[in-house]
DNA sequence: TGCTGAATTTATAACGTTTTAAATGGCCAG
DNA sequence: CTGGCCATTTAAAACGTTATAAATTCAGCA
């Protein structure tokens, strides 16, 4: 069926002899239609026909063509690239890894590809930001540990450049972002301790700067306040501080007067750190206090089972901001769409006591 | 200075006025050279006068040109792109994280990026491989889990596409890679067990798939051989196994007879399940067993410090990953520049009563 | 017959870069 | 002068794709 009837392209050329991936013009060459013809087709466009496309797709398929992504890029200025902002320092476990593990399921199958752009490469986050934006080097960004009045944010708003935080803003524009919604996860954990019998809990809370630290605020005074019981916000040290700080603070709060007798702690990893603590000074969890805890991996729960947790999913998290980023880059307005507040599950033992 | 004598190209077309970014074209009206001249001049080339090369470098600076990614990629075959292969259950503590790090450190100030191909995209891992370089979607790859007939070593290799792993293969081509010595790692961890007066270390050892699994276990066997003394591989759980399988694997063994007195654990997660399950039979660390733990976070010598630790750096191994790989795409033949050998650092703590 | 419009296909020009081959101009030997 | 050689600069083509505008075919209808 394909005769060579046509007229050679001005000169012999490379022709499809030239041993390498195949082109759009290798399947043309292979149909005797016209490039923009077999391009048209594959992007299943209207005014082909039906038959057509057919084909082509059955050409390219067989000969294994796969479109050249700089060629694309180039001449859509598209650059089917999700960029992930990477914290060096995150000290929840697992984080980074089950993050873009979950976006990367989001993307997969899709054109895009997930590329990671630390943010120690450029001074400031914003910076990097700045940097990212000016020379389009992705259609879209994903990033963590969101302030209330997160300057990138801002920045990305004003461009008008898609973007998914890890993480809520106080800021007046909305925009779209996944979160957990810790003010439950905080509630529900106080709750649990006070169902407990402890009479003072304390939070660890995440560092001031960012929001969901303010979450994690507000649902332990809700609680407490309701409770009427007393309370404390152990000071020094957050869920950022390392292991050994946190163990050294709770032990020193310990030989103050008038300690709490339970905590609630926002990672894995202050649980542990707070339970040698208070090991140190020879208390017994279960016994003189309690933790309940968020939970990220399977560590916790096998290691320290007398821990209750509350379950934060955070490859489901990154498949969720991998999603809702590529609803907004494929031009999704209505922003309320792109809001994820994920709910904490709590576990039903909670509710027994309670 | 800048005059107006040139003819205009053909017509008016966009000209620098087009807002957005400026190329190579935009230097090339501003300074009244071709734009050829413009782009050899940035590539420093012999053949332009040092004058300008000067100015042009300068323009460049005050209007802010970068390259045009997708257009070099396009011209130059060279996508600037290391790929790294994720995998998605890594019970390491923080390995993905300090890895990408790392090895973006290393990318920094480079013109490569990193992006991260999950490898549960395609069925295998080799499939994975297979359809990157198919591709071209990367310059070079990087990998971890490495086996001692690894076949995505063996693909690449035969392609002549760049690469390194993370860990050494036993195969007869050699090729970069940057490892841990787990070997001495696991020989010195195993004596320290002994000096300390334990007469049977059991050693907890990696996936029997991977290379360093044999490492370790040579290792291990050696010190024990040496010491005459009696050991144990513990079986039916590795350094993949969730804590939970470890810790009733452990408190399983204690139910039957001729325990181990002491443990060679490959990570933190692992030395801490170890534990947790021989204190669900009684045992205290320090006094009825000890451990020594491969440590590669900050997490278990704040939360036991009573585990003899011998740290690895993931972060430097990310960033030496990067650094051998760019030297290996920049041309370097001489294979053995590009495996390094990393050598655990031993505690001096060690030597003593040793 | 010739005109109109719909359906389908096509040629051409771009995107921004690098590569190849050629041009320009200055200088010196013949 | 002519020719050749050097140093420097240049025009044109190409990489593989898509957007724009134009061409082709064919049916329907006046």
């Amino acid at each position: 069926m394909a005769d060579h009837s046509k007229p050679a392209h001005t000169e012999d050329s490379g022709s499809a002899a030239r041993r390498g991936k195949p082109t759009l013009r290798t399947i043309a060459e292979i149909t005797g239609l016209a490039v923009t013809t077999v391009s048209r087709a594959l992007s299943d466009a209207p005014q082909i026909s039906l038959e057509t496309r057919k084909r082509v797709r059955e050409i390219a398929n067989e000969i294994g063509y796969s479109p050249d992504r700089a060629a694309q890029r180039l001449k859509t200025g598209r650059t089917n690239v999700i960029g992930v902002l990477l914290d060096p320092h995150e000290e929840i476990l697992g984080y980074g890894t089950s993050i873009m593990s979950g976006i990367a399921k989001a993307l997969q199958g899709t054109a895009y590809h997930l590329i990671v752009m630390p943010n120690f490469l450029n001074k400031t986050n914003v910076e990097a930001v700045h940097y990212i934006t000016r020379n389009a080097m992705a259609d879209g960004l994903i990033f963590s540990r969101t302030e209330p009045l997160d300057p990138r944010v801002r920045l990305l708003s004003d461009l008008g450049f898609p973007f998914v935080t890890h993480g809520r803003t106080e800021l007046s524009t909305p925009h779209p972002y996944v979160d957990y919604d810790n003010f439950t996860f905080s509630y529900q954990a106080t709750k649990r301790l006070i169902a407990k019998g402890r009479r003072k809990p304390a939070l660890i809370s995440g560092p001031a700067d960012f929001t969901f630290a303010g979450h994690l605020q507000h649902g332990f005074m809700t609680a407490v306040r309701e409770a009427g019981c007393a309370y404390e916000i152990l000071s020094g040290i957050d869920l950022d501080s390392p292991a050994g700080a946190i163990r050294d603070r709770v032990r020193q709060r310990y030989a103050e007067s008038d300690p709490p007798d339970s905590f609630m702690c926002g990672g894995e990893v202050c649980a542990l750190a707070t339970i040698t603590g208070m090991s140190d000074c020879g208390l017994t969890l279960g016994r003189e206090y309690d933790i309940v805890a968020k939970q990220t991996s399977h560590l916790l729960s096998a290691i320290q089972p007398q821990v209750e947790t509350i379950y934060e999913d955070l490859t489901a998290t990154g498949e969720d901001m991998g999603r809702v980023l590529l609803q907004k880059i494929g031009g999704e307005s209505d922003v309320s769409k792109l809001q994820l507040l994920l709910c904490p599950q709590i576990p039903s033992s909670f509710g027994m006591a309670g």
